[in-house]
RNA sequence: GUCCCCUUCGUCUAGUGGCCUAGGACAUCGCCCUCUCACGGCGACAACAGGGAUUCGAAUUCCCUAGGGGACGCCA
């Protein structure tokens, strides 16, 4: 598969080396989503994969947004894309298209189209072509437009009524598509409707607008959903009209929920700022993304430079995947641990803004533990208030205020405040004590946290710092 | 209803006719490490949807059945 890819590179090249040299050898893919709602998980990955294709191959990845829905599409989606790739590190080449802005051009060649033969006026209203369906299906026939203006002389038709364009179809034969992910995929022209190319406001539909704008932006791999398997079909017919060569095609599976349901947003069809504030790192998003129906022999952890490496499309899978959160969690964990312990801080910050800069310098110094325990950022934000609250003590029994005060001494007079200087200290007041140690760091932790669960006591009297760390003990045992 | 696609452990997947008594990862369970919680290490459990055919040999090729999904708009 491949090599089918490299050869097609190949013809390519060679049909078009008369062209500029810019789109000489090159790949070019592109992500066209409607504005019609936030960036979703399934486009993500859509997105991720036409990019990775594109990188990989040195070759241009384009964004454009099809926009033709006048009601439906909004600019807050527009910037919720946006956002949402630069979030992952998907970046465009070049400005992004906006579709609706070239409706006048899709309208000029869908009337060639028409001059030539290729298309026709159909004054079907919209009720016709329900009744006409509902009768298809009570044959059992495919439900599909049948034709009838086809060939009839537009002379004869109603004049009140304004009509839409359609592609005129060949009645028989078949169409074939080699497509990359599925295969070759065979559907009969018979199935393949005269679908609508203008409709009866004027203004192009989707069916028509993809195609023109693929090839005119010079799109040579459209990697989409499954969703879009039948829409190809559709599509070639109007390559072939247009007589323009046709992209190579990758149709992958869709995502599915936990249940093996469609996605809906009950289970993760969220934007991907959801994934975000759920506190994902954006490249546990991308290799969860990657992994789902796209392997690279055993390799788990991805990194984005090793994704534009190795990706291609010879092992995209066939069959629909599900959103695995605690695969994703797991991943997640495993980024945060690498993390740039700044950038981690910065990212807790985003919706801490009013601490101060001496409790974020103990985050600082923490993080190295916390990170250690985090499995998403929210986690990570929750364990750092350690480091944060307002210092709160309870009574100890008499037994620990005697461990308490031996690791007070210690501490004092420790030379150098390191974690390696303190655990050395601690371990020698449980020897002289003649105790485990987890008998002293029990009610260390509990006086410095006032909890039971935290990092280790090292790392936490390392991060507090020695001042403040002798307040604690100090505060505690005079309780 | 019509057309199209898919089917390996619970989940994501490796596997392209012999390397498969099917490998990895997540989850689950056990053990080790250990100052709590985690991390980490080691191990266990667990799958080729079913049936035919081709072949010396099939998870891998072909056919049928079953199950799942998608598409059938003057939405994209």
């Amino acid at each position: 598969m491949n090599n089918l890819l490299k050869v097609n590179i190949k013809t390519m090249t060679k049909h078009s080396s008369y062209e500029s040299t810019l789109s000489k050898n090159k790949i070019v893919t592109r992500f066209a989503p409607s504005p019609t709602g936030f960036l979703h998980i399934g486009g993500a990955r859509t997105a991720l994969f036409n990019w990775l294709l594109a990188r990989h191959y040195n070759g241009k990845f384009l964004l454009r947004i099809e926009d033709t829905d006048r009601v439906r599409s909004t600019q807050e989606a527009v910037d919720a894309i946006f956002n949402g790739l630069k979030w992952l590190g998907i970046t465009w080449d070049e400005e992004p298209v906006f579709q609706f802005s070239r409706a006048k051009h899709h309208v000029e060649l869908a009337k060639k189209l028409v001059e030539n033969g290729k298309a026709y006026y159909c004054y079907c209203t919209p009720e016709e072509l329900e009744a006409m369906r509902e009768k298809a299906k009570a044959q059992g026939i495919s439900p599909k437009y049948n034709g009838m203006w086809r060939e009839r002389d537009p002379k004869t038709a109603p004049a009140d009524i304004k009509p839409v364009i359609r592609l005129k179809v060949p009645l028989d034969g078949e169409t074939t598509l080699h497509d990359i992910v599925q295969g070759t995929v065979t559907v009969a022209n018979s199935q393949i409707d005269d679908m609508i190319l203008v409709r009866s406001d004027g203004t192009p539909t989707f069916m028509l607008s993809v195609v023109v704008d693929d090839h005119d932006m010079g799109v040579t791999h459209v990697i989409r959903g499954d969703d879009h398997l039948t829409n190809t079909f559709r599509q070639i017919q109007i390559y072939n009209a247009f007589g323009w060569e046709i992209p190579k095609y990758g149709h992958i599976p869709l995502i599915h929920g936990p249940d093996g349901a469609k996605l809906s947003k009950r289970h993760g069809a969220l934007g991907v700022e959801a994934y975000r504030d759920m506190g994902f790192l954006p490249e546990a998003v991308c290799n969860c993304l990657l992994r789902l129906g796209w392997s690279h022999g055993n390799d788990e952890i991805i990194s984005i430079e090793q994704a534009i490496e190795w990706f291609t499309t010879d092992n995209l899978g066939k069959s629909a995947a599900r959103l695995d959160f605690q695969k994703m969690e797991k991943l997640n964990s495993y980024y945060i641990k690498n993390a740039e312990n700044e950038r981690l801080l910065n990212i807790i910050m985003e919706t801490n803004k009013d601490i101060s800069e001496e409790k974020k310098h103990r985050i600082l110094l923490g993080m190295n533990g916390l990170k250690q325990r985090a499995k998403t950022i929210i986690e990570l934000r929750n364990m750092a208030t350690i480091y944060t609250e307002d210092y709160v003590t309870t009574k100890i029994d008499e037994m620990n205020k005697e461990i308490l005060k031996d690791i007070d001494i210690a501490l004092r007079i420790l030379p150098e405040w390191t974690e390696e200087a303190i655990d050395k200290c601690l371990h020698t007041v449980a020897e002289k004590k003649g105790l485990s140690f987890g008998k002293i760091a029990q009610p260390l932790r509990t006086v410095l946290s006032n909890r039971k669960i935290t990092p280790g006591i090292f790392e936490m009297l390392f991060a507090f710092g020695r001042d403040e760390s002798l307040k604690r003990l100090s505060i505690a045992l005079n309780f």
